[in-house]
DNA sequence: CGTGACCTTGATGACGCTCAAGTGCGGTGG
DNA sequence: CCACCGCACTTGAGCGTCATCAAGGTCACG
């Protein structure tokens, strides 16, 4: 008899069967229009590309290479990330869905960008958009807002990487992934964590060994559910929301 | 006879005497003109403005308020903080002359702004702002630019705290305060280290107990020379060099 | 069915946090 | 002018958390 897999959630009955849409957001396989660009403001600029795909491990543009366009997220995830002086990878975001990719900077890419999962981008290029920009004055306040987005993601990052413990770092980052999947949090539904667990660690500045502890450890708490290392539930919206306000009190609701 | 105090340089026979400008750069008192105005981009912005005087300790905004107005800082340092949801001060970053505070935001301060040291600062209303974007383009440009550079402060932030050791994100601190007076690096000169301990220490995730301690090794190592808590030398460029390239390499160069 | 990539768990020790005491220094009032 | 006081800084002792090194476990794929 096959021993059960540690991801087997044995005490929940029922898992939620259909996932309505929600993981489809993070898949980059689908071939029909994944987001709704008409829709929103950008869909000018990027609406009458054609997607095209990356391939998983596939990178978009390279650290320090000449950025010569910018790139919509139409569906899947990548990680951005740079090599610090060492060699170490240093991982400076993820991008999903509907992010716009390097909007601000001036000339090289700052950061590699690879994909986690097959991806689907809509790409424009610089100097088309200054073109847009000079056209249509509306434009640059598009790109106001998109650059204003971009600088709240780093902002994020740094209030992660200034959390005590690393179970505070690992619960707030995996509520940032489940906000990705609109009432994920909120009904307990699954929800994808696509990225690798060292994508994770260098992410939050820990080791891949703290980072799968501590996830089993909020399994154990019944903080959280896995079936499988990248599927997540929160059995329990009412003690992730204590957990998340109530901060560094360590060691509580165990 | 009095015991010779922690910061006295007794290996060192004779400290600079004077510290032409650079000092002075971080200092709010002087009331000349502190930065060229006219001859940056911004000047057209700004210069016209009379610079107002913000005495220690005193915010210039604070977090949540609404964003009337964009400041930029003449003279002295202050420190940016958000707090947290359990009350924690969460350090964002430091602003010193030149910069400009809050051009990326949208309707609300982010964070608060104070006083570390006596400040000036030009203040210029976001309405006036946008009237000057909307009828010369070229300001856009300037805006954009600005708001390239709040995104690498952030993105500065995030990688010392992605360091692995305080030691490192230390030093690492020093140097990038070091860099804001020219030259202070490679010829050894003094420079001012204006925040308080506390406000290093939540900068950098780390506690008040180990930016002294480790500022305590530094010293011993030979890396730093301090003179009283805030003035600071770095007497051995080359060592800085090696250490800053090196990285991790804990405990060498000692 | 072997191989490799990824994930998980264990043992150990160092780094950094906590609590606590002590120092230096500027300001205020007697 | 000196004593006192408070704040910031410094140092110490003890301990918990997390990094490191190492060994399995699981799964996909050829």
């Amino acid at each position: 008899m096959k021993p059960l897999s540690l991801h087997d959630s044995v005490h929940v009955l029922d898992l939620p069967r259909a996932l309505p849409g929600a993981l489809l957001q993070l898949d980059g396989r689908q071939t029909a229009a994944d987001l709704p660009c008409e829709t929103d403001e950008l869909g000018a600029l990027f609406g009458y590309r054609i997607p095209e795909a990356v391939a998983r491990g596939k990178a978009l543009f390279w650290e320090g290479a000449p950025a010569e366009h910018i790139f919509q997220i139409v569906g899947g995830v990548l990680r951005l990330f740079r090599m610090s002086s060492e060699g170490r990878r240093v991982m400076v975001g993820f991008a999903f869905p509907g992010d716009v990719l390097s909007i601000a900077v001036k000339d090289h890419y700052l950061f590699t960008a690879e994909a986690v999962t097959p991806t689907r981008v809509r790409r424009i290029s610089r100097e088309r958009l200054a073109i847009q920009i000079a056209e249509q004055p509306k434009v640059a306040t598009i790109v106001f807002d998109r650059m204003r987005e971009e600088l709240c993601a780093v902002h994020h990052q740094t209030l992660l990487l200034l959390c005590q413990t690393a179970e505070m770092r690992i619960v707030r980052f995996l509520l940032w992934i489940a906000h990705k999947n609109p009432g994920a949090v909120e009904t307990g539904a699954e929800f994808a964590l696509p990225m690798l667990r060292t994508d994770i660690a260098d992410y939050l500045g820990l080791t891949m060994e703290t980072v799968c502890r501590t996830m089993t450890k909020l399994r154990r708490n019944g903080l959280i559910v896995m079936r499988g290392p990248h599927k997540i539930r929160f059995p329990n919206p009412r003690l992730v929301k204590d957990v998340a306000d109530l901060g560094d009190s360590r060691g509580e609701w165990l």
